[in-house]
DNA sequence: ATAAAACCTGTAGTCACTACAGGTACAAGG
DNA sequence: CCTTGTACCTGTAGTGACTACAGGTTTTAT
């Protein structure tokens, strides 16, 4: 399988699998006589891995211990469990974030008559001290 | 006022102020003899405002344009108020991608009998084509 | 045989900071 | 007035996770 086949099967863009290369993620294809990378089954499967990985917000420095972990295959689920359980704990912190920034705009729409009002409470709401 | 006290009165690194300087988000303030700046409480407003929009999500590219309307004295409401809305646009987008993430992690992890099995879905759940 | 597409390497740019190294200024106490 | 310690200065480089480009080589299809 070429670079291009593997991008276009994990949705993943060719300079991106480059560069998870380059930095360790992905092992190091053989090459065709004209350098070419040539992937098999096995990469795949573990870009796969990774994409899923990365769209579900682990950095790619977890995910390169979930990979070792799983080389190692000692795939002892309770680590991994307990960084999944870390991650799901700051994704809901980041859930919270963003439900107040989506409470605090569109209240400040709310407020906002669209007409040539001498003050805006958009601007007002950005830089007064309440919040 | 000196670059420390704005970075307490603001809660922004003094690093960060003089980073937003030489981008033209924050004006370059007056010195004293010795080159050190001296803020007044324009500066402080204006950075309140510019720390307030970057924890609502906006760009520092948003927030240069809102500040340029601002200083042009045309702080023509409805501009800002389309912008802003586009923006809510955007967070309701990354709230439901986050809320998804959230919920396929929770499940995962539901699934997870923390004994050795060999097989733990966690990591199928990031390998398999489902989801 | 040739032309177009895909691939290669290496470097630099993005965003919004953050960290550091190596130097200068200022405020307080003696 | 002098020293000491903190705060400040500039400039450069690093972060994470890519993305974009320039300038060259290989593969594939006609």
């Amino acid at each position: 399988m070429s670079i291009g086949e593997l991008s276009r099967q994990t949705g993943c863009k060719i300079e991106t699998i480059r560069y998870y290369e380059k930095t360790g993620l992905m092992p190091a294809p053989p090459r065709s006589r004209g350098r070419h990378r040539v992937y098999a089954e096995e990469h795949l499967k573990r870009l796969t891995f990774i994409r899923r990985g990365r769209d579900l917000g682990f950095s790619m420095d977890q995910l390169k211990g979930f990979l070792a972990m799983m080389d190692a295959s000692e795939l002892s689920c309770g680590e991994v469990a307990v960084e999944v359980e870390q991650h799901l704990v700051a994704v809901r912190q980041r859930l919270d974030g963003l439900k107040r920034m989506e409470r605090t705009l569109s209240d400040t729409l709310a407020q906002c008559h669209r007409g040539g009002q001498p003050e805006c409470p958009i601007i007002d709401a950005l830089q007064g001290p309440t919040l």
